[in-house]
DNA sequence: AAATCATTTGCATATTTGCGCAAATATAAA
DNA sequence: TTTATATTTGCGCAAATATGCAAATGATTT
């Protein structure tokens, strides 16, 4: 596996690898519309501040996309990029062995 | 998603997901046969307690598995469960998605 | 314009985490 | 038994992280 191949997938992982921001995931996962901060703040433990820089931590891996409504931003969440991530690192670890 | 499982994976893709821990993956995911510590050490840029240490979190994740050889503890990588526990992960994401 | 609502940011704090070093432990070899 | 090798653990430290609160910002409503 490349370096900065690590480097990315590591930064993935380790931004979905928090519980407050798994459950975020985990909630945007199960809405077929995009959410509010507010609306998923429900959904852990964190006051919005908190649920503000978990969301950023998640859009910077580009986990989520947002979209500007008036005052609020509605976040959703990218299926298909992340989908794809986990299953080419399950695919890696799957069939990568070789000799030695 | 239960409540109990995002603490699970959430600790899984925690172990994952510092660089590291990654590249010692990625290590023993090229390797047919197990490897033990000293031999890893190669792959990252910490010493031999730091490896320890973090072969030690990617074991209580059961993300490795360990045999006594004499002195040495060969580790592999249970390259079934880790692959199935992400492709589980990349599955709700894809197919979870509900009215509202 | 003033009030209100949603979100972000600065600040302080507590906790966690990764790290190296040195010492301890375990096991094998001389 | 002494020595050497592999691994783990105690300790301290520095950096990163998560969090809440209060203030700031942005945007809508009254």
């Amino acid at each position: 596996m490349l370096d900065s191949n690590i480097h990315q997938m590591a930064g993935l992982l380790k931004a979905l690898g928090e519980v407050n921001r798994l459950s975020l995931v985990s909630q945007l996962c199960d809405c077929s519309t995009p959410q509010n901060a507010m609306c998923l703040c429900g959904c852990c433990s964190v006051d919005p501040s908190g649920v503000s820089r978990h969301l950023k931590v998640l859009m910077n891996e580009r986990i989520l996309s947002v979209e500007k409504c008036g005052r609020e931003r509605s976040y959703s969440l990218n299926r298909a990029y992340v989908a794809a991530q986990l299953r080419a690192l399950a695919d890696q670890i799957d069939s990568n062995q070789e000799a030695s």
